[in-house]
Formats: C-alpha cells, structure tokens, sequence
DNA sequence: TTGACTGTCGCATTAATCGG
DNA sequence: CCGATTAATGCGACAGTCAA
C-alpha cells in the first residue's frame, strides 16, 4: 500500500464503490486496508493454541474477512471502516481457524497440494512464467475461496432459496461470492457436482465415482477441468487478481 | 533421548490407452 | 474428438527401527 494515499482519495474510492461498484476502487480499498488484515493475523497468531495453521492462512483468512468488510461497509454508518473492519476480520480468522480444526486431515492435505502448485512456479521467473504464476495465483485463489465459502455457507447461496428466505434476502452477498455463483453455474454439471461436493462437504474422490458412476482417475480430472474453466471465466473479468 | 532412515498408507494426478 | 479406464507415480503423514 502506498504512504502517500490521503484521506481524499480514500473517500474517494468509497464514492466510487458506492455509487459504481467501481472495480478498481474496491481494490485500492482492499489494498490500502491489508496492512490492518497481517497486522491482526500476526496478534492471533502470534497466541496460537497449536501450529496447525501456518501464519499465511491466518493472514489468507483475515484478508477474506477484509473483503466482506469492504463489500458490506457503508462509508456514512457511524462506526469508522476499520472498527468495523477489525471486527469481522478477526471473525474470519476466528472461523477459519475453527473449521481447521475441525477438519485438519482434509485441510492438510489441501494445503499440500496448494503448496505444490505455486513451489512448481518457483523457479525460473522469465515473462512467461509471470503469466503462468498470475494464472496459478487465479487459480488457487479459487480454490481457497471455494473451500472458504463453500464450507462456511454450507453452499454457495442458492439464488432462490435467497428469495424465499427473509433472512438471506436481508443479507448481502458479496461481489466474489456472486461472481463465484456465476461462474459455477455455467460448468457443466458434473464438474459443478465434483467442486460442490469436494470443497463442500470435503467428499474424497473415490467417494465421488460411486456417485458419478466413473473413476477416481476420471473424477481427478473432471475436477482439473472445473477449476480450469472456472479460472478462465474469472479471468476474463479482470480486477482477480486483487484478492491475493 | 533423538534423529536419520525405511516402509507403508491414503490420497490426487497423469500418461497411455480404449471405445463410441 | 471426447469421455472414460488403468496403471504408474508422487507426495505427506505416520509408525517402526536402530545406531549415536
């Protein structure tokens, strides 16, 4: 984040937001506050019961919350964007961590893969690595915020069930969720089957063949070709690769 | 006790291949 | 060409062994 942006241009970005659902607003405004995201990351972390999670996914989880916040907070409330920021932030971590626990198996193990992706790209940064590794950030950033929503929400938010339930109709849904929503439904359906199941209810592929009748081998690559076309839909709409 | 080594397990991925 | 299978591969986690 650049010292030298004002309070002007900050008020500036949230008219924008506001008024035009500005993209490139929202990500001043996601960039300026990611400082106050690590800095409370760090303090949670800093008092970690266990080291289950490494400080990045505290960091990741906080900059998740940071987002909401951006999207949800309206600039005229009487609460100052980072008291309200702090709040949910620290929410998200707190939740992150929680669901770690609970399904630290499946976590582990996704991690890992995660991991490799981006250590694959770790050598060798010519040009056409840059793309690639902005391709893999997309694609990663998917998944983490798949497995985020997914497994928070329970599903990503039915749009008809949001109708019918006052609760939901309430509530708002944020920009990446919608976009993620979107961008699901135009997958075919088994490949929106495979991500729902394995991010949702973390349902291992093998689970998965009885329920599409095929093998894990085909299951693995269904599930490749999902996150392929859910990246290139992403990408096309530009403005992503603010949400790392 | 410790830490290096080894084997095994459970999982996803991938290359090769088949069949409609 | 596309969807599917099979077999091989790779990886982390974990447990057991054994010498230092």
């Amino acid at each position: 984040m650049p010292e030298d942006l004002s309070d002007t241009d900050e008020a500036r970005d949230w008219e924008r937001l506001r008024d035009a659902a500005d993209a490139g607003a929202r990500t001043a405004l996601i960039d300026r506050y990611t400082p106050l995201a690590r800095k409370i990351a760090a303090g949670l972390y800093a008092r970690r019961p266990d080291d289950d999670m490494p400080f990045e996914d505290y960091f990741q989880y906080g900059v998740v919350g940071l987002i909401e916040s951006v999207d949800r907070y309206r600039p005229d409330s009487r609460a100052s964007f980072e008291t309200y920021a702090t709040y949910r932030i620290r929410g998200a971590i707190l939740n992150g961590m929680e669901r770690t626990t609970e399904r630290r198996d499946q976590y582990r193990h996704q991690r890992r893969l995660q991991r490799e992706r981006l250590e694959s790209l770790a050598e060798g940064l010519d040009e056409r690595a840059r793309t690639k590794l902005f391709e893999e950030m997309v694609d990663v950033t998917v998944e983490v915020a798949l497995s985020h929503m997914l497994a928070d929400t329970g599903m990503i938010r039915d749009p008809v069930a949001t109708q019918e339930d006052p609760a939901y109709v309430a509530r708002e849904v944020s920009e990446l969720e919608q976009r993620l929503h979107a961008a699901l439904e135009r997958l075919p359906e088994r490949e929106q089957l495979v991500l729902r199941e394995h991010y949702f209810k973390q349902t291992r592929f093998e689970s998965l063949t009885a329920v599409l009748g095929v093998t894990k081998g085909r299951v693995s690559q269904l599930h490749k070709r999902a996150l392929q076309r859910l990246r290139e839909t992403l990408a096309e709409r530009q403005n992503f690769d603010g949400y790392l």
